[in-house]
DNA sequence: CTGAAAGCGCTTACAG
DNA sequence: CTGAAAGCGCTTACAG
């Protein structure tokens, strides 16, 4: 019946047996070759090919206490990163990063209560040596759990209320959005409105500071809250014209919503940006698929992924910590 | 200087001393119980609780030899499914899946042939026992490598060339395709396009096919490919234009791509449906944010998701293969 | 430079 | 039901 059971994967002991070397001159041959003469080293090169061997990561990890893997955890209550076009540029960037130097990437979502659990037994059971962690609100709970089993830490944008105790990548949202509303009053507006992100994320606080920066302490009419869906956009943007009718310019903090504040003005016979001017935030496709296209800040998430890879990567072993804060820029179109 | 390094994590030696019992019983409560005693079992949950013991999966595996981990392999030389709508469905259902499983998701992208080696050498490291294989085109080489290893494979879409190789899940893309040309028939359009998939994927040969199912040979100047992105679908809407002046509908493959042609239609001043009908395929959320909305075929990736998962890890061990095909249904609104 | 040996933390027959 | 012991496949001081 099972008479061609599949055959038994070869083993250092092989390679040692076809080199005709023991077990530990391979294993030195395979991390890095030092104390190891040439012809060892050629003969254990040769075996290893011949018998097709790969190193056993588990039995490898046992002994080194390290697992070459790394977990990407999504913290967010409500699945949303899921859809937001930001995620997937981090997460193909930080899933690139990590193949280039041989690094597992382990995905994971600890969405509820009971997901946090089941995470933290997850990474103590010896899975990954760091964390990259994507969450969409303030305060996840998941960074007390894992830094109490002290783990390196990377988190993508500030994590609001941790800033001293693990390390991140952000844009600068702040300098970002005054650039934006500067601009935007170069350009002659004088009633300028911001749909703000969610308070308790960091785009949702830093853009109204840099809001305020520029204006002051404006009228707190001019303040709607979105929660960065398109649908949110078109609803305060309605609630925006509803509250100040002479409006001229909004400061809209996502692309997406500045999609559905879009949508709102059409159906409200404003004209952009001859009637109202239009400021985004990303500079995602959406930004150019939209009629007229986005004046919007470009913020880089390729290079935010590669920065949280690099700063995880260096804090594994040495227990650094860092903050890095990358540029944003202006990108003129034809909503302003 | 080193005065608090980090307490040692517990071992199962630590659980049995604590409870007063041996390490095998201890693993024994830990692996279902069996064969150990009421008294036994509460006295090694109280040590665990007390100690914090937590399994270390790498000495665990290393015997088992198993890593209760699965592989999700992207395999696309462009890397677009990271933009493909779809791709975000998919991963999210698998992860979800496999997280109430207490399995762990490894992602990993081949893209290039060097990258192809290296998942392979990984894979045979023992990471996994079993891979979720996402890719855009047809005849992967990945597969004849994987299949090698002789590791469970569950594909997402029909793996074209490979049907009898390795298990899949897809939805039933014909069909659907002969639901849309019905309909589009029965509302009375005669002369019907279709901008379809690339045709090295099975979404680009299966939906022509059944366009031809309907329709018969028709006119091969009616049939344009495109690439699934907006803009292919434009340009390909441009060239049905150009080439059948009077052609009154067309069936789009994605709802990106009809996105595309839409913007065309609009461009050529013709109406939607009253001049041209546009059918889509997918229901995403594009097929809703356009206007007018677009009748297409809905198919469910998260069933997709589900049922990969359900079909990989019922192969790990048995080695069976299967296909299942999940039906498609054609939801109508405004664009037809 | 090299080999013999200990040990990483588990699971699982085997005896009892 | 339970314990002692072998063994999973590696790495790494230690002697030489």
């Amino acid at each position: 019946m099972t008479e061609s059971s599949p055959p038994r994967r070869p083993t250092m002991e092989d390679v040692a047996e076809v080199a005709g070397v023991s077990r530990g001159t391979v294993s030195r041959v395979l991390n890095g070759g030092h104390y190891v003469s040439p012809d060892a080293s050629a003969a254990v090169q040769r075996a290893i090919r011949k018998t097709g061997y790969v190193v056993n990561q588990h039995a490898r990890s046992l002994v080194t206490q390290r697992s070459d893997s790394v977990a990407f955890i999504l913290s967010d209550p409500q699945d949303r990163l899921f859809e937001d076009p930001n995620f997937n540029i981090l997460l193909k960037g930080c899933t690139q990063a990590l193949a280039e130097r041989d690094i597992t990437l382990l995905l994971t979502v600890a969405g509820t209560q009971e997901d946090r659990k089941r995470v933290g037994r997850w990474v103590t059971a010896g899975h990954v040596d760091g964390v990259l962690l994507v969450s969409e609100h303030a305060g996840s709970p998941l960074i007390g759990e894992l830094r109490s089993r002290g783990l390196p830490i990377v988190a993508a944008g500030r994590p609001i209320g941790h800033e001293r105790e693990i390390s991140y990548v952000a844009a600068d949202d702040r300098d970002g959005a005054r650039q934006m509303v500067s601009h935007l009053r170069s350009r002659g507006y004088r009633t300028i409105g911001i749909i703000t992100g969610p308070v308790d994320t960091p785009g949702g606080v830093d853009r109204l500071a840099g809001y305020h920066d520029v204006l002051g302490r404006s009228d707190k009419k001019l303040i709607v809250h979105g929660d960065y869906s398109q649908a949110s956009g078109a609803a305060a943007m309605e609630e925006l014209l509803r509250r100040v009718p002479d409006i001229d310019a909004v400061f809209v903090c996502s692309d997406l919503m500045a999609l559905g504040a879009l949508a709102a003005l059409q159906r409200a016979g404003k004209r952009v940006p001859e009637d109202i001017a239009i400021g985004g935030f990303d500079d995602s496709k959406a930004a150019v698929s939209s009629t007229p296209q986005l004046t919007t800040i470009r913020q880089d998430f390729t290079r935010v992924s590669t920065e949280m890879v690099r700063l995880l990567l260096d804090s594994i072993g040495t227990d650094t910590r860092s903050a890095v804060i990358l540029p944003t820029e202006l990108v003129i179109r034809d909503s302003t």
